[in-house]
RNA sequence: UGCCCGAUAGUAUAAUGGUAGUACGACAGAUUUUGGUUCUGUUUGUCGAGGUUCGAAUCCUCGUCGGGCAACCA
């Protein structure tokens, strides 16, 4: 008997939890007990790396089959020898297992190439198939257009037997690429263009991956793809939205062989504003040079926000929210912002880290005096740590938080005016020095020695609080800045080539700030949060001598806001 | 102008013939030793026209708009 507490939990998730239309097909699949148990599987080709849209589908596999208590499989769709490495298998392994899912069996395409062949022997055997010998242009101009019908082929009603023997030969490699096909017999007048005949094996005297030379013909995707699915006896075979033509394909093969029923069901992919997520377009970045490389932080594949610092479950919250339909949609990028800060807020550890030093000079603090102060590492975490930070006489502050004649609202340091130092004193900006230029060269303060953090007995309050670094401990390393890749809200339906779009300033790197000292243990499994500057991780560039770090994503500022309205 | 898919606040997503709700965004306020976080409030929506019904976002019809389909790619 299950614990009253899960039923308890169950009612109310399943009161609060909408179900998408994949869940709810699902469920009534598994009531009439159409199913025992669900499984499912993600099956990328292994030319390229994955990205967010990638992150979506996969989150939808192996959250549903983890849902449902079934499994997920991987499965490589490597019919296609010329475009698909090993390279991409390894990166693709790495990124899902780095989103935290496991999936039950890792399969390939490839694995069933024998399974595959019998297939098409057989429906040869049955008279559905035949061998076409029409070149690459024959075959398209027969196939007609959307709105023509299509014109049968010539070899269209070859023998059973001469058919058996041209696909043996093809496979035997007599025949050198291009020169047959080998083609489903469907209905050339057919509204849907894929079930004009559609190809199934085509020559290709190519070097596999994975078998090598043992094979000169690959079958297309279309035959492999649904039959692939019904040898793992997958339930729910879940795709993007601009394979529903080719499902009626997908059963003709799976109704035709008469083996395990397997079902399409389409998803809309993702779109992201200010983003590109196509493996053209990313792949065009690459070789252009207008980033790094396909795991450069500006990037949207996954090894790319990796490296920019997103966690695994900042982005599968986000593929929580942002739901399935069967509708396309272009989703805001601020709502992955938002899941990033959302987590990063909980676990970043605050550090004190100044980009833009403003020299600040503490008159009435002690001669060669410094003390240690306590700086909490999250005030998110109860049970927080704590670091210690030196504090001294001399002080770096930011330029912009200190200003000679300050606009309304501006809530930072300027003359007679006082601040907080985070985690420190109160001070009161008491006059300015300036070199023969007029540049403010340094800032003289007085601080108030009663109110210390933590025991501050002053009773004064500022408006502000400010970070701050001691001049004499801090530590030096490379920011690097990123902002969005492109200046408009969707690249792809602007006119003329994309590239015209990109952000000139996605990238700004300081290659000199001054962080507090313990920012030379940072740990790359570490995520901190440079007080009023954002969330930060340390860069794979780093070096002993170096450190960098990434912005992986800025914290809100109303200040700007307020600025822009003035 | 053939076939297929779709249309709910700015964006995304619920409501499955019975009070149009939620999140992000935006705006306003409270709290705050981060102009962060947190909390509160406000704002804005059923593509159009008919029909069925006591009652329609939901069902029907006709439009409109968006997307997809003519690779020996997946």
């Amino acid at each position: 008997m299950p614990h009253p507490h899960s039923i308890l939990t169950f009612a109310i998730m399943s009161e609060i939890k909408s179900l998408n239309f994949i869940e709810e097909v699902i469920e009534a699949d598994l009531q009439t007990g159409k199913y025992k148990s669900i499984v499912t599987r993600f099956p990328p080709e292994p030319n390229g790396y994955l990205h967010i849209g990638h992150a979506k589908s996969i989150c939808l596999n192996f959250g549903l089959a983890l849902e449902y208590g079934g499994y997920t499989n991987l499965r490589f769709d490597d019919t296609n020898p010329v475009t698909e490495e090993t390279e991409y298998v390894d990166s693709i392994k790495e990124d899902v297992k780095w989103l935290g899912f496991e999936w039950k069996n890792e399969l390939y395409a490839s694995d069933y190439f024998d399974n595959l062949y019998q297939f098409a022997v057989e429906l040869i055997r049955k008279g559905l198939a035949y061998v076409d010998d029409s070149t690459a242009e024959e075959i398209a101009e027969m196939k007609g257009t959307p709105t023509e019908a299509g014109k049968e082929s010539s070899f269209r009603n070859r023998s059973v037997e001469e058919n058996l023997d041209l696909f043996q030969r093809m496979k035997n490699g007599e025949y050198p690429d291009g020169s047959r096909t080998l083609r489903a017999k469907i209905d050339m007048t057919s509204p849907n263009m894929h079930l004009r005949d559609p190809l199934m094996y085509r020559i290709k005297h190519a070097h596999h991956h994975r078998t090598a030379n043992t094979w000169c013909i690959y079958p297309m995707y279309d035959f492999a793809h649904g039959q692939s699915d019904s040898i793992e006896k997958v339930t729910h075979s879940i795709c993007t939205l601009e394979f529903i033509p080719h499902r009626a394909l997908y059963d003709w093969f799976i109704e035709k062989l008469d083996i395990f029923p397997s079902h399409q069901y389409e998803f809309g992919r993702l779109n992201l504003t200010y983003t590109v997520l196509s493996k053209r377009k990313l792949l065009q970045l690459v070789n252009d040079g207008y980033v790094s490389g396909w795991d450069d932080p500006r990037m949207p594949t996954i090894s790319g926000v990796k490296r920019r610092g997103f966690t695994a479950t900042a982005l599968r919250d986000f593929c929580d929210r942002i739901g399935v339909q069967k509708r396309e949609n272009l989703i805001d990028v601020s709502l992955l912002e938002f899941c990033v800060r959302e987590h990063l807020n909980k676990i970043s550890l605050r550090r004190m880290v100044v980009f833009d030093p403003l020299k600040i000079v503490i008159t009435n603090y002690p001669l060669m005096n410094e003390e240690m102060l306590r700086g909490e590492d999250n005030p998110e975490d109860a049970n927080s740590t704590h670091r210690e930070v030196p504090f001294g006489r001399e002080l770096y502050i930011e330029q912009e938080d200190f200003m000679e004649n300050p606009p309304k609202k501006y809530f930072r340091l300027s003359p007679g005016n006082m601040v907080r130092l985070k985690n420190a004193y109160i001070i009161r900006c008491e006059s300015v020095i300036k070199d023969d230029s007029g540049k403010i060269s340094e800032v003289l303060c007085t601080y108030i020695p009663e109110s210390k953090s933590g025991s501050d007995t002053s009773g004064l309050k500022v408006q502000g609080t400010l970070h701050w670094v001691s001049i004499a401990h801090a530590v030096s390393a490379e920011v690097r800045l990123y902002d969005r890749l492109f200046r408009v809200e969707d690249p792809n339906s602007e006119e003329g080539d994309f590239k015209n779009y990109i952000n000139p300033d996605s990238l700004q790197v300081v290659r000199n700030v001054y962080a507090e000292p313990c920012v030379a243990n940072a740990k790359f499994s570490e995520r901190y949060q440079f007080l009023r500057k954002g969330y930060f991780c340390l860069d794979k560039e780093s070096s002993e001598d170096k450190m960098i770090f990434n912005r992986t994503v800025t914290l809100k500022d109303a200040w700007v806001k307020e600025q822009k309205k003035g």
